[in-house]
DNA sequence: CGAGCCCTTGACACTGTTCAAGGGCGGTGG
DNA sequence: CCACCGCCCTTGAACAGTGTCAAGGGCTCG
């Protein structure tokens, strides 16, 4: 039913925005392939980071009841992404409750996730805010077939990261360069290893139950 | 439909914990008087509040959909709270699909009020998260009537700020006492009186879209 | 070859934390 | 009735973590 509520699919380039806050929102958007984020900026233009989206997110579906967005919409890589009208949704709602449950749902993960970013920023330190975000975005990433085993591709600059994590692109640097040190993970040219697990669960206080995946756990 | 849908109504005391993270839920709590926090815990015990209910929220709706939590929930204050059974929810978004749409956007409201706390922890610096906070909050209490002009009562302890805000207690004490010196705020025993609006808008980099009220002008 | 982006490193400043001590207030028990 | 205890707030001094500013190196692309 989804599928079929598609209008259209089309390519996007690296780092283009396609959702601006306030506008106006009669589609949303599933991202088929590629990394996106949901941005908000300061009054200075630094951006923070409020979500990332892997392939398979449905990634704005917030504006379907909300009508529009309170933050920005931007990919991060080239991306392949689908536009599914919001009629076509009151369709689904209208004709398969139990499909809206699972529509509402998604965004209720979004909203898990932002908590856990709160957490993070409010409660960890630098060491613990990389931590906790590779570790999330790695069993995100398994969850959807794009990763396996402790190395995989996730093509973020450093500056993306301080966006993510609330610090300024040196201190990324700094800290990188530590948890390489201390042998906790290599993160560099887009592709993140993870080195010592548990020295990371420990580091980022991680636990997976907020993302509610049937099989949580933390293993190569 | 939703008053029909409560199946009991309970006082409980001040800083009691009604839902613990992982607990299977199969119901609902709506707020009817009273302040509630939402809560994840770091190793070390000490709290990040995610969240602060009032009178007219409905508290763990995300339960519904998710079927368990991912964080605490617990009073502030002594609370009034009605019970909602969520298989009176099914019933409802079945019959009523539009209703459904309304209780999944107040899901959603609470994920734009995440997001601003993530931006609120990255980007702003202690008297920005307050005067973020203060605003946030004073609006929210006018939409439901329990503020009006710029004092209202807010009965937080510095220790609740600091777990809102991501501070210690005692630079909550340094960053109110400087607010009070510079003429922003004057926040004490459990009353808060915004005195400096434009400044307290500047310093949070404020801007209320994220609630989606109807009028969201923040004017005294 | 030059421009631009990304990353790294060093010196220094600043914000917020930690540790410690003390005051005010209300409630409780002797 | 008073003493004491616990909670809440305040203040000071030393310290840690992160930001700022500045310079430079490597790589890719035009």
């Amino acid at each position: 039913m989804l599928e079929a509520a598609i209008s259209e699919v089309r390519l996007v380039e690296a780092r283009e925005t396609i959702v601006n806050a306030g506008e106006a929102l009669s589609t949303s958007t599933l991202l088929l392939t590629g990394f996106m984020g949901r941005y908000m900026d300061d009054r200075a233009g630094h951006r923070q980071m409020v979500a990332m989206h892997l392939p398979g997110d449905f990634v704005d579906l917030h504006a379907f009841p909300l009508q529009h967005l309170d933050h920005d919409v931007a990919t991060l890589t080239p991306c392949e992404i689908a536009t599914v009208p919001h009629d076509r949704l009151t369709a689904i709602t209208e004709r398969a409750p139990h499909l809206g449950r699972m529509l509402w749902f998604s965004t209720l993960l979004d909203a898990a996730m932002h908590r856990e970013w709160v957490f993070r920023l409010g409660r960890l330190d630098a060491e613990g805010r990389m931590a906790h975000f590779l570790l999330e975005s790695w069993l995100r990433m398994r969850t959807v077939g794009i990763a396996q085993g402790p190395e995989f591709r996730l093509p973020l600059t450093q500056a993306d990261y301080g966006e993510i994590c609330g610090l300024t692109t040196v201190h990324v640097s700094r800290t990188l360069s530590s948890m390489r040190k201390k042998g906790l993970a290599d993160v560099r040219d887009g592709v993140v290893r993870l080195i010592d697990l548990a020295a990371l669960i420990r580091a980022g206080e991680f636990n997976p139950d907020y993302l509610y995946l049937h099989d949580g756990a933390v293993t190569p």
